[in-house]
DNA sequence: TCAATAAATGACACCGGTTTCCTAATGGGG
DNA sequence: CCCCATTAGGAAACCGGTGTCATTTATTGA
């Protein structure tokens, strides 16, 4: 009974007086480590594993034991190791994100959104740049994951369309997320953007202003993005009565310099158009550069939109018309997917997720001369 | 001795004979679950600490054991896990990169010079795209270092000239490697770009051309990149006989805009400038729109120079005359520099480091006309 | 008053590596 | 032939957390 006294009553005693003791302590207390879940509990004479239950928010500690271990905590200062917590737990709140998109812009902007939503699940986000033409573009992404051993990947256009590489994340049983124009996979695995919207827009857009001469640069076929921005364009422009002529239709890369060919194949033709869509901004500012070589001015003598809405958009001048591809919120919305189900530790999440883009009209679009 | 021999003996059997054993095993062995070092132990008949020595490379192996147990690690698809050997090692094999630089193309440059010498040390790397104006800085890199135990972090301008941060940093005791124009650390924890060099350089290219009225846009006194620019400019103008009056200088914040309001202002100015040099890419854009808008003819009528060589330099039209910041190989230097004092565990690394930028000579800069 | 139950906490094994310390075998010199 | 240095390898503790299960104490109902 003395004993029990004794066994009831001292826990009480220590941990009340525990507050004081550290309270105390805590200036003179330096330790030339780091402090572990061990200092913690020693100094709030509990045991680590009750440290452990108030560092993962469990509800069955007592509030005041609660409140006694988070002030020794934020006292000394303590951070749990994300090693040992990685070892325990079997997981290592890493997200990966591979790319392969030249657009550093539309790169950032991605990782900005992923960060968003990385930060509010305690995760953080390693990078992964890679080339598809690689020959050990395959090994370097198993790789990437096995050396950190990620808990999940977001992987954006255009490596998201290699088949290849999602197989390997399959077989290192790594969960992951696509960024694509069209859902390839099931839907717990994707995120897509819906890039018909806007160039069906573009194409009612350039409708209403009155063209009829429209040429169009299409991407590179490789990128489904490529695919749907022409399919979109072409069926829209239909349903206002304008067929697309083949002769112009031209068929870039996605860059600069390939605009500029196409560009020029366009307006060296007759009837020239009086406008051009370009499948992204890059194509788009190519064809800047060769209507001013080639004495055409814009908007005057010809209409241009771009896709994408890159900052060169707004560089340009006149402005650029262009289709807004919200970039951040598709990295937000992939990260929280990929959270979702790495938290629940389920394969569901099946609701599809995606973002659509819509028409930014600025200066480079007018209605045709005449 | 019967037992001795058999002590002897059988290790050597158990050893030659592992490799058949392994071999034929290996088409059926299945685990349910990612190999650990005990599996690999296991097959090849020795302690996991033997196993260890060889992952290690250390030379008390013998050839033999070695041979056999790189076959089963080989086989089995083994991968240490980073979680237990940043656990043992007290480290995280995980580098941080902190940057709030608006410039996109120049973050995916750092961040591919970068990742090219992590991947020679077996580093990855997590980012950290911030602001400082938020009230969160110091404490969301602070989480940033902690939350993932980095083992160092390289902080981009104009973050890296943030003496709140790299306090923060010096108290977490995570080696940081910072980029600037100047040099504000110790050298072991610098890396600097010489923007000296191409300033001066693009002083004697406009003045070689024959400029006296030149104009110049200086980027925001709080960056140390702006100042070093503006320096070198006015003083190489000075070498040649030129003075830079104080009319023709404003002052941007390195955005396209603050480049058009600049340029308003200088070229509505008497005597209109002939040349104008604006201390980034980004803001000689602004300049270009501004010049058209002001129906002055580039380069005819108006020489134009940037700095950085970003992508925007080539899609002007004309192509935009500018300074190369080798930024690829600042990101590498960086974190080669980095790697080399984690991996020592020393302070070393005392020599300076640094890259020089050069200029790029395009269509924007001719000499004046008359 | 006495189980039965719930709440709060602790003891101990375990995650997958590394380090420390120790043993056994081998080879060479006296 | 013995001793000792050297090489190869193993046992056990440890890194800093978490899981499982047992234990203690307070509360409730019969």
């Amino acid at each position: 009974m003395t004993q029990d006294a004794q066994r009831r009553g001292r826990p009480r005693r220590g941990r009340a007086a525990a507050i004081q003791t550290v309270a105390m302590e805590a200036v003179t207390w330096t330790l030339d480590r780091p402090p572990t879940i061990n200092d913690v509990a020693r100094l709030a004479h509990v045991s680590k594993k009750t440290v452990s239950r108030v560092i993962n928010q469990s509800p069955f500690v007592n509030e005041e034991t609660r409140a006694i271990i988070n002030g020794i905590i934020e006292q000394i200062g303590y951070v749990p190791s994300p090693q040992a917590r990685g070892l325990a737990f079997q997981r290592s709140f890493l997200l990966g994100l591979v790319y392969d998109n030249p657009n550093a812009q539309f790169i950032v902007n991605i990782q900005e959104g992923v960060l968003a939503a990385c930060r509010l699940a305690g995760f953080e986000l390693v990078v992964h740049p890679c080339d598809q033409k690689s020959p050990h573009f395959l090994n370097d992404a198993k790789q990437f994951v096995q050396r950190q051993n990620l808990d999940g990947v977001i992987v954006v256009p255009p490596a998201s369309e290699n088949p290849q590489l999602v197989e390997v994340l399959r077989d290192l049983g790594c969960r992951y997320v696509r960024l694509s124009a069209v859902s390839l996979d099931e839907a717990a695995n994707m995120v897509v953007y819906n890039d018909r919207q806007g160039a069906a827009e573009v194409a009612e857009h350039l409708a209403g202003l009155g063209h009829r001469d429209i040429g169009f640069i299409a991407g590179p076929s490789r990128h489904r993005s490529a695919h749907e921005r022409r399919e979109s364009f072409v069926g829209a422009l239909k349903s206002h009565g304008i067929t697309l002529r083949p002769e112009m239709v031209e068929e870039g890369a996605y860059t600069f310099e390939s605009g500029e060919v196409c560009a020029t194949r366009l307006l060296t033709r007759e009837p020239r158009p009086t406008a051009i869509f370009a499948s992204n901004d890059e194509m788009a500012a190519g064809v800047y550069k060769t209507a001013q070589r080639l004495g055409i001015s814009i908007p005057r003598d010809l209409t241009i939109v771009g896709f994408d809405d890159s900052p060169i958009a707004t560089r340009l001048w006149p402005s650029l018309t262009t289709v807004r591809l919200p970039a951040k919120d598709l990295g937000r919305l992939a990260a929280e997917k990929l959270i979702v189900r790495i938290s629940s530790d389920e394969e569901e999440g099946h609701t599809a997720t995606g973002v659509v883009s819509r028409m930014v009209v600025r200066e480079s679009s007018v209605p045709p001369r005449g």
